[in-house]
DNA sequence: ACAAAAGTGTTTTGTATACACCCATGA
DNA sequence: TCATGGGTGTATACAAAACACTTTTGT
């Protein structure tokens, strides 16, 4: 693979760098329980949702944008990302990117591609960007946390956004759209627990239309992979619905790996992360340390 | 993004790299019409096909592999791979990698998946790969053409591969078998015109499974994607068969970037590549040149 | 009792499969 | 005319969609 020769174009290899579309279920426009932030905040108009819509009768994906505070597309919207070390992994340092926007726990994390070519930077370094797609947050009361340059939207009310991440975001909702046929990334999705609505709630929203309640119900429990836990739980003040819990079944953990983290693996990275972190700012005072590959 | 920030772990950023899952459709075991080198060069003995098969009723995929000429790993067969440099496409990256290994043209080439993080390079650089899959060569009178340190290795008869190469190629083969359900890529796979019959045999060879040849027939025509031509031609000794063009419907382009690029557009590409290996060679006398970006 | 949500049954439609069958052609 | 591959018909099984319906609960 051409390790080794330092002369030509060695120099010239491209920057790595992670962006992530974080992606959270969030109310449907018309939604009175809507906790959107559309206050506008005193900055410059073209942020403003450009595509006035009608009334989504189901539950809208949100994900949150910072603006940029460095040339090029200065003060623009753009997907939150991470410079790469060659001492970390992908994941870690899409975790940093998630961890450093956003408070809530991911559920899922997944590879979507690889962007690369001179004609993306538009003016910046060259950079190949390695694009992950999270899910994040519980569906029920949630409220999102606007700050200063960081704000979440609906999926379908994104303003103008920087380099090439309009195209990305595309992909990942292309990408999305068709991962939900395997109910057990839409169970895992979720949490731990969750009743069959709540499991609907997350397929029309990912979907973008409604979906038949009764059949989804019969699809997701035909697929073996829900077990009640003998638990119920009142969403509403009528008739309580019976809790779920998603259970593997064996053969599908071999191939898991192909698609993506879910709760429990991502987990240990963030454990992992918030050691690295203390041996990095240990690693102050001597910067050699950092040289030498983690696992030593 | 963080770009600009030069200080700290700057230095440290991975080196990226293209590696290339290349298959080609070749005889199955025990086809008579085998063009297979099982003639064992004198290397050492581990490179010899480890598994041995009973008759497999279709054909099988095959793929070139080279052989390491450096530290780590040295030896050892690996996938062929390019480093990539800051002007040029990932997808240039992929292009000059099948070039290097095999003459025959490209049909289609996707991305897979970039791999990183510090424990995949056992002693070698930190690298960052992003992994291509491609399809070449035509499922006729195939004859691989196996060289000094490239030969040529039936899917399910590999030897142990260098780095993470094994999971790689597994990777890409899962990923092949559910891209197949797609009956656009099936059909540009294999050339501008084929048979039913031909194009039966590429989705046999990926499926390595025998596959109802009627029934394929009609999912793949009640598709609506492929166009009879009205010519016919005879394979065998027999009645000659109906020979197909593949013709997209609208809708299909929009999305169809999210899968991957076909003869057409990586015809392109290519012819780009020799452009740019032309100034390339010109560069050599003025290395400045080579740091201006190429759209310019 | 009523509203609202949980949960079930039933009919229809479409699609994948298995496999029998006919057709065209060259030897 | 027969073997071989090209191409079609058909019965069956299964999965998804549509939607009417019953049950359970709180107010």
């Amino acid at each position: 693979m051409g390790i080794g020769n330092v002369s030509e174009r060695r120099l010239q290899s491209p920057h790595v760098g992670v962006s992530v579309v974080i992606l959270a279920l969030g109310p449907g426009s018309d939604d009175a329980s809507s906790a959107s932030v559309d206050t506008d905040d005193g900055a410059s108009s073209k942020t403003t949702s450009p595509v006035p819509r009608q009334a989504v009768p189901h539950r809208r994906l949100w994900m949150p944008l910072v603006r940029r505070t460095r040339q090029p597309y200065l003060g623009m919207w753009a997907l939150p990302g991470e410079d790469v070390s060659a001492d970390e992994t992908l994941e870690h340092a899409a975790c940093k990117a998630l961890e450093s926007t956003t408070a809530l726990t991911p559920r899922y994390l997944e590879q979507l591609r690889a962007f690369g070519g001179p004609d993306r930077s538009q003016g910046g370094l060259p950079m190949v960007t390695v694009v992950y797609w999270a899910m994040v947050g519980r569906t029920e009361t949630w409220t999102p946390d606007s700050i200063d340059d960081m704000r979440w939207f609906a999926e379908d009310e994104l303003p103008e956004l920087a380099f090439d991440h309009r195209q990305i975001v595309d992909y990942a909702l292309r990408r999305l759209r068709t991962t939900i046929e395997y109910p057990d990334v839409v169970a895992r999705l979720i949490g731990p627990t969750f009743t069959l609505r709540q499991l609907h709630g997350v397929v029309e929203a990912i979907a973008g239309q409604t979906v038949d309640l009764a059949n989804f119900r019969r699809r997701i429990l035909a697929s073996g992979e829900l077990e009640d836990t003998g638990e119920k739980i009142r969403e509403g003040r009528q008739r309580p619905a019976a809790v779920y819990r998603y259970v593997p079944r064996a053969e599908r953990d071999a191939a898991s790996w192909t698609r993506g983290l879910f709760g429990d693996e991502l987990h240990r990275i963030n454990q992992e992360l918030r050691l690295r972190r203390e041996s990095d700012a240990r690693a102050f005072d001597d910067p050699l340390s950092a040289l030498v590959p983690h696992r030593g």
